[in-house]
DNA sequence: AGCACGCCGACT
DNA sequence: GTCGGCGTGCTC
């Protein structure tokens, strides 16, 4: 076959499950182009970026085959291990291979732009130089003082000595100092030894540092009982071997103190990578690891589309959190990504939690995981008193019985921290016409059967639909019966927050959720405003994890019986590992932790479960009860959701995607529905969907591979926008 | 997903 | 007379 005859088999970030054969451009040789590279192409009349994930013989049934504009790329930008994965990945969610790479890219290799520089400019003086004549206290001496100390890079000189720039030319018109180009990283640094570990905490590292090779390691430990120090052990381990460490967070848990606890005891460059770093600064991180240069990076969900060259260790931190899970687009799950990395790689993989989800307990009980546990919080810090406070008959001052108002009270008084957690931000959840009965709906996520109410903001003047984001000013009268009895019913983060101001005038209340820390590092400025004095936090699951604070003593858990009785059938999980996150802010240090828990339905069995054995006791019966009913991670589902502005199409739409499934024949898959929506209606487009469930993996992606090509070309599916979620976990 | 092409209402 | 509404069809 001559290279005429060879085309690139292009992956192109379209919805459309199939690769696209390019020629290679006038004057380049089509071996000349990795498989891996990218390309700039026509697609119909727009231009492309695509990544070439292989070559083949040309179709010449099929009509001209287009030259690709450029390629981009001398040596792949995605290649070996990850790239296998992402192809992995595609076939897993059942997406096109073009729309996995594109969201695994950074953005600015995604839009085309050149694999970043890594390498570090570094200053030293030269050889000989002498600053003598150097006026002291100016800016040039200063500069000439740290670089006779040691080299520096032009990072560490940004941090300490802010505007050198100019100093540094002089330095180096004048011949006394000179920029050198080094390739950074390489060399593994020992960093500060930590403390000395508990013997739980030795035996953990031991489980981990033991795997030669893949092997998947559970790290339950309680809040406080020092998981991290066992992460850093565990990196520096794999540091010590020459191994980079890549290591997942929650959204919200990646806070500076963090990083620079990991900076301090490694001794060595920790690279971040979250949402607040701009494309040019991720793509660095990206192209830093994909040279082995950066060794250990710290980032959320998107993080695991690192590549690691040099992998060694792999480690997801509060393993449960459903911000791993992406809710939109490619809808994968960044710590199951995780494990079919840490395989391919052949590394360990360290899932760490509190609380474990139920899928990951069930596989550490199946013998799948290595599960070790952290059980003693570290110091002499002891578990939380938990109390439940019947509110059955209660008057309650904006959500807050007597007693808790004591009880809280006391606590500053005395000299504490409260932190008051409420799952509901706004000022109150609903407003209510006292005459009529009329209450405030989004006109746009209700339907006749199902209104949504808008939440009443800014002190009673505002309503905002927490869906679908409409504002609008609250009505000084009620739309229906114009009176004037218009109350806002229930209590949201503002309205505890506007009450216990007024009550408590001697103490700081503030209130933290994301209304109130929209900004960066808002949250950060808050709490060190804070500091140790006695005050008051008010806020949602925002304040369930993370920041230390030593001087909390009583968290008061409020409003939570919503939580209880809902449909879905991952509540009473969300709702538990919710419950324990919060009482484990509590009492961290040396002062002993209370835990008040206001609730109209004291005898619930989870919080009677959760109070009584804990959180592996509610687990044991969850698992149970999901074994019982046929749910994961007893069976595996797929949820294909259907949108448009009308319920027909939905409706014809799912009906054929139902009767494709039966067509297919796949022994053991059950599918349900058409449904409606749990939200029916939301953002003025009517929501439909349908539930695959199967017992084996196997069998669920049989039938989704014998369905989704005839779904991708009926005319039905052109009428709906419909997405498929592949272990869903949300089913709204 | 875009983007073009294609046929029907209110405007300089 | 046009500008523009979004239906439907296609992209190597």
């Amino acid at each position: 076959m001559s290279s005429d005859d060879t085309v690139l088999r292009v992956a192109l970030p379209v919805p459309l499950a199939r690769l696209f054969d390019y020629r290679a451009p006038e004057g380049v040789d089509v071996e000349a182009v990795p498989v891996g590279a990218r390309v700039r192409v026509m697609f119909g009349p727009r231009e492309l970026i695509g990544v070439v994930a292989g070559t083949g013989p040309i179709d010449t049934a099929a009509r001209e085959t287009k030259a690709a504009l450029a390629v981009l790329d001398t040596a792949p930008v995605l290649q070996g291990e990850l790239l296998d994965s992402l192809r992995w990945l595609a076939r897993y969610v059942h997406a096109p291979l073009g729309e996995v790479l594109a969201t695994a890219l950074p953005a600015a290799l995604r839009q085309g732009g050149p694999m970043p520089d890594t390498d570090e400019i570094v200053w030293r003086p030269v050889a000989g130089a002498s600053f003598d004549k150097l006026k002291r206290g100016a800016m040039p001496q200063r500069l000439a003082e740290l670089l006779s100390e040691r080299a520096r890079t032009e990072d560490e000189l940004d941090d300490a000595l802010p505007g050198w720039r100019t100093a540094a030319r002089a330095l180096a018109t004048k011949g006394l100092a000179e920029p050198i180009r080094t390739t950074p990283g390489r060399d593994a640094v020992p960093g500060t030894p930590g403390p000395v570990l508990n013997d739980e905490q030795r035996a953990a590292v031991d489980a981990i540092t033991a795997h030669d090779g893949f092997g998947a390691v559970l790290l339950e430990g309680v809040t406080g009982s020092g998981k991290t120090e066992v992460y850093l052990q565990a990196i520096a381990d794999c540091l010590a071997r020459g191994k980079q460490a890549l290591v997942l967070v929650p959204e919200i848990g990646l806070t500076p103190q963090t990083l620079a606890r990991f900076r301090a005891r490694l001794g060595i460059d920790v690279h971040a990578l979250h949402s607040g770093l701009n494309d040019t600064a991720r793509a660095r991180v990206w192209a830093a690891a994909s040279r082995g240069q950066a060794r250990v990076i710290v980032g959320t969900r998107s993080a695991i589309f690192t590549p690691l060259p040099a992998a060694g260790l792999i480690v997801v931190d509060e393993e449960h959190d459903g911000s791993y899970k992406q809710q939109d687009g490619i809808r994968y799950h960044a710590r199951d990504f995780a494990l079919v990395r840490g395989k391919a790689l052949d590394v360990p993989v360290v899932l760490g939690s509190a609380t474990p989800s139920l899928e990951t307990l069930h596989n550490a009980q199946a013998g799948r995981y290595t599960h070790v546990r952290l059980s003693k919080r570290a110091g002499d810090a002891k578990p939380p008193a938990v109390r439940v406070l019947d509110i059955r008959k209660r008057a309650l001052d904006a959500g807050l019985s007597p007693e808790l108002l004591a009880k809280i009270r006391a606590t500053v008084d005395a000299g504490g921290q409260v932190l008051v957690f409420r799952n509901r931000r706004g000022y109150a959840p609903v407003l209510l016409c006292h005459d009529c009965g009329w209450s405030a709906a989004c006109k746009r996520c209700s339907t006749p059967d199902h209104p949504h109410p808008m939440t009443v903001h800014a002190g009673g003047r505002r309503l905002q639909c927490h869906h679908c984001g409409a504002r609008q000013p609250a009505p000084m009268a009620c739309p229906d019966c114009g009176g004037l009895a218009l109350q806002p019913q229930g209590v949201g983060t503002e309205r505890i927050e506007e009450r216990l101001v007024e009550l408590f005038t001697d103490v700081p209340v503030l209130r933290v959720d994301r209304g109130s820390t929209r900004r960066r590092d808002a949250l950060e400025s808050l709490l060190a405003q804070l500091g140790d004095r006695p005050g008051i936090l008010v806020g949602t699951q925002m304040l369930a994890k993370g920041h230390d604070l030593p001087n909390l003593t009583l968290v008061a858990v409020v409003g939570i019986d919503e939580g209880l009785f809902s449909a879905d059938f991952r509540a009473g999980e969300k709702l538990a590992q919710l419950l324990i996150q919060v009482a484990g802010r509590a009492g961290r240090a040396r002062r002993a932790g209370e835990v008040w828990l206001q609730t109209h339905h004291p005898a619930h069995p989870l919080l009677q479960t959760l109070i009584a054995g804990g959180y592996r006791a509610f687990a044991d019966g969850a698992l149970a009860e999901r074994e019982a009913a046929g749910f994961p991670p007893f069976a595996h589902l797929a949820l294909m959701r259907a949108e448009a502005k009308s319920a027909e199409p939905n409706a014809r739409f799912l009906a054929l995607a139902k009767s494709c499934f039966d067509d297919a024949g796949i022994a053991d898959v059950d599918v349900h529905g058409p449904l409606p929506a749990p939200m029916p209606r939301r953002a003025g487009f009517q929501r439909a969907q349908l539930l695959v469930s199967a017992p084996h993996r196997r069998a669920l992606h049989a039938a989704l591979d014998a369905t989704l090509p005839r779904l991708r070309d009926a005319p039905e599916g052109k009428r709906v926008r419909w997405s498929l979620d592949v272990d869903p976990i949300d089913l709204y």
